[in-house]
DNA sequence: GTCTATATAGCGATAGAC
DNA sequence: GTCTATCGCTATATAGAC
């Protein structure tokens, strides 16, 4: 026993299994606590509050993955300015293997747009605060890659950019359903190497910054599992 | 009088309110009919039961917003052939107009991201159905536009292109937050340009298929204040 | 039928023994 | 760190007056 690192994992596991199925409204203490096979208090000691199960099973996935962001990216501009093909691989291969993990993946993505959706203003900002640095640090770098485009421009295409990845990591099984199972999503590094192009042109769109060859040659070694 | 036209709109228009806000299952039918100032019974007898309301809220949108889809790409393809940008412009434009009105478009929005993330098999066949014939219908535009396509590619890049336009729908405040307010969402004009050009030269990468110009003032024309 | 009062049950949170 | 016991609160349901 007083294995508080056990116990801190296995709240934070039910809380991603059952947050993702019924929301945080939808799941009582009682019933995560004895999901999970712990004290009903053992919640408020590690983690305050019911919305402190919810932040931390949010930034338990999300944090590494934004580190290894920014580690891939301090990486492709270590040798030099990064082209947007390599930006948009930092951006995306991380978060993509996780989603491509089949237990945690969907679960942990499913348990982020029920988050997305719920009302509570402690959901939002824990969104606004865990990406902001992320946003800013990859803004530079896609400013630098794009010295063309405006500053609102750029920001608009980044947002568009970000669409394409969340809808394909959210997408569970409806895209499936209408495009006749044609996008398997398992196929990370496919899917990966197909945003990367896809995303890069709509960055270059209008703009004289030249296309990085052909969109695999671009540094896109994607990490299969 | 037997004002069944009105009740169903007074239940209809409650519903969108109170199931944005709380999902299907944080609303009671007896909020919902006192929110509606409607008597209790006439739910079960205009719409049959809940998931009944949940149903027709969703279809009262959806389907001038996808009838005006189809006809408009009637109307691009009746001189010819669409290019991507038409196509994608038929797509884009209904929704987008709908999401900017800013009494009912949000609250739809937000309705139908709770929709997405609740469980419950009837929502889910319901936003396959809906739109499974308009998905087929451009699908069959956009390979017309872009023959050198696959058919997997051409679905995977619909995909990334429907997730540009989900995204850029349910942006509600947080990508304004990541953005600093650079985006304005109720810029409809300058945001569909916007969305078009980046998703059309997304369709276009790595094809023969040449830029239509800056078609349709889908350019850069990136700077209204 | 309608309305108010009360009972019940479940919730998140806390205190204090161990 | 863990556990039992309990707090105060809020929804829901029921009962009984009118």
């Amino acid at each position: 026993m007083t294995q508080s690192a056990d116990t801190k994992d296995l709240i934070l596991d039910a809380a991603e299994l059952l947050f993702s199925e019924n929301g945080v409204e939808g799941v009582s203490l009682r019933a995560l606590t004895s999901k999970a096979g712990v004290n009903l208090a053992s919640v408020h000691y590690h983690f305050g509050s019911k919305e402190g199960v919810a932040l931390a099973a949010f930034c338990r996935r999300v944090r590494p993955i934004n580190e290894e962001r920014l580690e891939l990216l301090d990486k492709a501009e270590s040798e030099g300015a990064a082209d947007v093909e390599s930006v948009l691989t930092a951006l995306y291969a991380p978060a993509l293997r996780l989603a491509g993990s089949p237990v945690h993946g969907r679960r942990f993505m499913r348990m982020c747009a029920r988050f997305y959706t719920e009302p509570g203003a402690y959901l939002e900002s824990a969104f606004t605060q865990e990406f902001a640095h992320v946003i800013t640090r990859f803004e530079g770098a896609l400013h630098r890659a794009l010295p063309d485009l405006s500053r609102l421009e750029l920001r608009r295409r980044m947002h568009f950019g970000i669409g394409v990845m969340v809808h394909t990591l959210l997408d569970s099984n409806r895209t499936r359903q209408w495009t006749d199972d044609a996008c398997d999503p398992s196929d990370i590094g496919g899917t990966l190497d197909a945003m990367v192009s896809f995303v890069a042109a709509g960055f270059r769109a209008g703009t004289a910054t030249p296309a990085a060859g052909t969109a695999g040659g671009a540094g896109i070694k994607a990490d299969r599992t």
